[in-house]
Order: C-alpha cells, then sequence, then structure tokens
RNA sequence: UGGGGUGUCGCCAAGCGGUAAGGCACCGGGUUUUGAUCCCGGCAUACGCAGGUUCGAAUCCUGCCACCCCAGCCA
C-alpha cells in the first residue's frame, strides 16, 4: 500500500541533495497561524512536510505563525498540537512560534535600516494603498522614503517603545515601487497594534508580517526546503530578497504546491465559519465538516487521511477531489481493522412462530477473516428485528433477500422463510410471521436448504436501542460557492434513525465497527448511544428493471 | 489590459525527445453465509488549440485559447 511518493518536490530536494556543495540534510515546518481549526487541506501540508523530513532522516517543526495578536488565541494552538499528533505526527520538541523569534527580527528589521533597505512611513494605510498603484500602473514612492538611516532607526525604535499609536507609523522595505509584482512595492515589514498577543502578552507593540516573518524563521531554524501553497508563488521574490539582504546563514527555499480541494464541501476558514455560525452544522467537530476535528469525530481514521493525502498526490495543478477518493480509503483502512456487529437501521419485526420460545445463545467472530479478533455472544429468541429494506413483497428478479414464501439466512444464524405479512390499518407492514429452520444453524447446518441471501438481523429481547446518525456530503453541488451557500446545503447530509444494534457491540469499549450489510459506524464520542455513519459500504447491487443513477 | 502560475481518461496523477504508468470512479466476469471484501478482465491512436523543429514530440520552439492567484498595516 504504501508506494514511495514522488513528486516534483521530492524530486527537487533529490537533486538539491546530490549538489557536491549542498547541504545533506532535508528541515521541514508546518506553520499555521493559530487562528482556526485544522481540516484536511492542512492534513496535505502536514503529511508532506512530516512526511519528508522522515523519509530524508531531518525533522520538521510545528511552527506557530503567531504574528497577528487581533486573530490568534491559545485555544487554536491546543487543538491544532493535538491534530496533529492525532494525524500521527510527533511534533514532541518541535513546537515553536514565531513570536518566539520577535527579538531576533526586531534585529533583522535593524539591520535593514541600517543598510537604508528599509524606512519608516508616516502615511495613513489608506495613503499606502492610494499609492500602490494598480496591476496595470505603477505605484509612488512615499515621501518619508528617503529619510536617513538614524532617523528610521530612531522612529522605528520609538515604535517599539509605544509612543505611536497604531496606524501612525509602519516599516516598510524600501525596494520598487514600480514592480510588476505589486508585493515588492515596499512593502509593510512592520506595523503597530497596541494588542494583547496570546503568547507574548503586552510585551510588544509592534509586529512583524508574514513577508517579513515568514522567510527569517525559516532561515533561524535552518529549514531547507519550505513548502507552501501556490498563492504564495507571487510573494517568492520577496521571501527571497529579504534574506538576501539579510546576514543570516542560512538560505531556505521556498517551493508551492497546489492546495487540496474536495469536492461537496468548502475548505475556506470564512465559509467554515458562516456554517458554524448560522447554525448549519453543530460546531467545529460537525462529522459532516472537512476539519480533522469533524472527520475524528466521525470515525475516520488518521491512517485513511494518511492514505488520501498520498494518493491525491503533489503538483501545481488546481484540483478537486471526489469524496469517492476519500471513502475508499475510508473504507480500506476500516475493512480489515473493525470488528463486525449486526445493527439494523430501519427495524421490522419478525416472529418465529414454530420456536419455542426459549432464548439461545450463538457465537460469531468479531471478525470473519480475522479469528485472533475473537468471538462474542450473540442472543438469539422467537422475536427480531431485521431492515425494512431486507423485504418486499414483490421481488425483483435476481432479489436475494426477503420476501413472501423465501427463504434467507439470518448471518451466523437460521434460515427462515416468510409465511405471512400482518399489515396494520395504516397500510404500513407491522409484522412478518416467519419459520425458522432448527436444523439450519450457522456451521452445523443440515438443511439442505438454499437459501436466496443472507441478511443481517438482531433478537428484541435483547437489542439495544440505538441513534444512528446518517451522514452523507454536506453539499448538494460540487463546488459550493458563497453566493448560494445555505442554498446548496444537501438537506439530507445527516438523517437520523432510531435502530437496534446487538448487545455485545451496543456496550464495551470498541469504538469502530462495521456493521454488516450496512456501513462502517463509529461510537459517537460525546452523544450517549449514538452511533456516527463513517461511510456506507460499497453497493453494486442494483434492481434490473431500475437503474441506480449517478 | 501588468505580473505570477496551470492545462495528459469522469476525478486525481506518472511521464523529463523514442512511440500514453498507476489509483479512484465506471463496466464485465469469478469466489463468497456481508449484493461487502478478495480475484481476474475492460476502460486516452491520444496529451488545451494551431503551426514549426526532428527519422521520431505529451515532452523542444512559436503563436493563440482557457482557468487559477496578486492591488491587507491577514496569513
Amino acid at each position: 500500500m504504501a508506494e514511495p511518493a514522488t513528486d516534483f518536490i521530492r524530486q527537487q530536494i533529490d537533486r538539491d541533495l546530490a549538489k557536491p556543495d549542498g547541504s545533506r540534510e532535508v528541515i521541514t515546518r508546518f506553520p499555521p497561524e493559530p487562528n482556526g481549526y485544522l481540516h484536511i487541506g492542512h492534513a496535505k501540508s502536514i503529511c508532506l512536510n512530516f512526511g519528508i523530513a522522515e523519509e530524508y532522516g531531518g525533522h520538521a517543526y510545528l511552527r506557530f505563525d503567531d504574528t497577528n495578536p487581533l486573530a490568534e488565541s491559545d485555544e487554536y494552538v491546543e487543538a491544532i498540537e493535538r491534530d496533529v499528533a492525532w494525524l500521527g505526527f510527533d511534533v514532541s520538541g518541535r513546537v515553536t512560534f514565531a513570536s518566539g523569534y520577535f527579538e531576533a527580527l526586531y534585529e533583522c528589521a535593524l539591520e535593514l535600516i541600517r543598510k537604508g533597505k528599509a524606512f519608516v512611513c508616516s502615511l495613513s494605510q489608506a495613503e499606502i494603498r492610494a499609492t500602490r498603484g494598480t496591476l496595470t500602473e505603477p505605484g509612488t514612492n512615499s515621501p518619508y522614503r528617503d529619510r536617513t538611516a538614524d532617523e528610521n532607526q530612531d522612529l522605528f525604535a520609538r515604535m517599539r517603545a509605544s509612543e505611536f499609536p497604531d496606524g501612525t507609523h509602519v516599516l516598510r522595505a524600501r525596494i520598487d515601487m514600480a514592480s510588476p509584482n505589486l508585493n515588492m512595492r515596499d512593502p509593510v515589514l512592520y506595523r503597530i497594534r497596541h494588542a494583547a498577543h496570546h503568547n507574548v502578552g503586552e510585551a510588544w507593540v509592534i509586529y512583524p508580517t508574514y513577508d517579513f516573518t515568514h522567510c527569517i524563521c525559516d532561515a533561524l531554524e535552518n529549514i531547507t526546503h519550505s513548502l507552501c501553497t501556490l498563492e504564495f508563488e507571487d510573494h517568492r521574490p520577496l521571501y527571497d530578497w529579504v534574506l538576501d539582504n539579510l546576514s543570516l546563514n542560512a538560505r531556505p527555499q521556498q517551493i508551492e504546491f497546489s492546495r487540496l480541494g474536495l469536492e461537496h464541501t468548502v475548505m475556506s476558514k470564512r465559509l467554515l465559519q458562516r456554517l458554524v455560525d448560522e447554525g448549519v452544522v453543530d460546531g467545529w467537530d460537525d462529522p459532516r465538516l472537512p476539519t480533522l476535528a469533524g472527520l475524528r469525530r466521525r470515525g475516520v481514521t488518521p491512517g485513511a487521511i494518511r492514505d488520501f493525502c498520498r494518493r491525491a498526490g503533489v503538483t501545481k495543478q488546481d484540483n478537486q477531489l471526489e469524496v469517492e477518493l476519500l471513502e475508499f480509503c475510508v473504507r480500506s483502512d476500516l475493512e480489515d481493522s473493525t470488528p463486525r456487529a449486526l445493527g439494523v437501521v430501519k427495524p421490522l419485526k419478525v416472529r418465529l412462530t414454530n420456536h419455542p420460545g426459549s432464548e439461545e445463545t450463538l457465537e460469531a467472530p468479531w471478525h470473519q477473516r480475522r479469528p485472533e479478533m475473537g468471538t462474542r455472544r450473540l442472543p438469539f429468541g422467537p422475536e427480531l428485528y431485521i431492515d425494512r429494506d431486507d423485504f418486499t413483497f414483490s421481488p425483483p428478479p435476481k432479489w436475494k433477500r426477503l420476501s413472501p414464501g423465501a427463504h434467507v439466512r439470518l448471518r451466523y444464524a437460521y434460515i427462515i422463510r416468510c409465511d405471512e405479512v400482518v399489515t396494520g390499518a395504516d397500510g404500513e407492514i407491522s409484522e412478518l410471521r416467519c419459520a425458522y429452520l432448527p436444523d439450519s444453524r450457522s456451521g452445523s447446518d443440515t438443511s439442505g436448504v438454499k437459501p436466496a441471501g443472507v441478511i443481517h438481523w438482531v433478537a428484541a429481547h435483547a437489542a439495544e436501542p440505538v441513534q444512528l446518525r446518517l451522514y452523507d456530503r454536506l453539499f448538494r453541488v460540487r463546488n459550493p460557492k458563497g453566493g448560494s451557500l445555505i442554498d446548496d446545503v444537501n438537506p439530507a447530509s445527516l438523517v437520523t434513525a432510531s435502530g437496534f444494534l446487538e448487545p455485545a457491540a451496543a456496550t464495551g469499549g470498541k469504538t469502530h465497527f462495521q456493521f454488516e450489510r450496512v456501513g462502517y459506524f463509529h461510537r459517537d464520542p460525546v452523544l450517549h448511544r449514538t452511533f456516527n455513519r463513517i461511510a456506507s459500504l460499497r453497493d453494486s447491487w442494483r434492481p434490473a428493471t431500475a437503474p441506480k443513477c449517478a
């Protein structure tokens, strides 16, 4: 399964390592801003950075890019650390903060000032915007652009010393207001923010911007390959400019790859926030969300997510993966590892008319092909529940379930024959009266009867009532957009059913199951007696008369 | 309409001048006490389009087209 990944980034690293004078080590970093929850798109970056570090015998940092005190909090740093660890990557001893480098960053700013490469600009935010130019027109120089190094040094020190209110001055790089790359038009390096920072408190009132911070932190941590997403391509010249004008000894290189896109969901923080705020979902860990917290609660395993990211690949192409690929990864990870159980989603009562009435206990393996997983006791009795979908009055050709007069095997138990259908006043089928074949017990069947198929069931006297949360894609459209976000929500993204589960699975500590013939389920970590459907089983059954539509 | 990117099967994705890997999906068939799993087989004369170079081009050149990103004191 674990084919060695090879992609343009790893190929680049191979080339770098092959250079005679090049570095022998590979150091990477995953640099989230602690201003929200991680989602499966971040998982791609995490797998890439930590995966590469591991493969090349290097190491990776989890670095919090916390340069904007207004957006960040400890709640998020804790959630992010937990999510990365849950995904299966060891970050102990390698968790860092951009804010931990504030003093070094300040020294770097001073160096640029001394070299005449940065200046304190006293234009207002609106003035800076107005003089930046446009996509097609160059900007104009700030009137403060030619302040002397001494003047700049003095002003910058006073900015730090809290002498000025927010917005009055910024430190800018002195590059080129006519550059076709807007990021090079004297970008802001530091701004004044009288705000408490989650990590350093009130120690600072000036905060460095992303462009100034990121490259320097990379260099300070001796990052060799700084992997980020495509929207930063335009920032690479600035990343390089800052490092080229500083006397740091490390020289990391930035390489960009495309974000992971997934159909029928949204990944942007803004849109996810709306779903949470407007109550479309129940919180950041709603099992329908692509957040790692949501996927975890749904029951998706870290292994499945890692496999998904590996299969998705790493390129520079925009992409939108089908949810089918994720589901495939979920099923293939759970198939061998998960115990089986009998659970009924839409119960239909079955009375065994010839049953003596005594209760019986059968034994069934937790997993047919994995005897080492052991067995469980399976109560059997005169009244059972089966799924309503497993019975029909008028069976289509090749129907392998129950119908009037037909024989069907109850999984791990006996063969039954449907003799009578009891219909309630409302016309709904209320009960089936069946005969069971006492000599047909699973494993010691001497009845000679060939049943039409096998169905799942639960003995009524021992059935544990459970809530089954059947999750489906959150949006009915492939690529939901902000404009019609709420309208595009799939009204059936969550269907709750009151079903029954066999006692050995309902109690006990097992968390993940395959409910046979139904799907993979996860015991909800907070709601009592509730199981979340992680993924249904593949179903290639299609009545000949009614073709399944896509 | 400036700059930076990307275009190979429905969705991903190999390919790096020598004659289109693989996965998912889909379609057949086999095994099966889960219509699951598993196993076999099928699935791009064709690489955005048009020219050109070459014995030979998805790979090189030229032009065009489409899509994505950029005008935060966000990251």
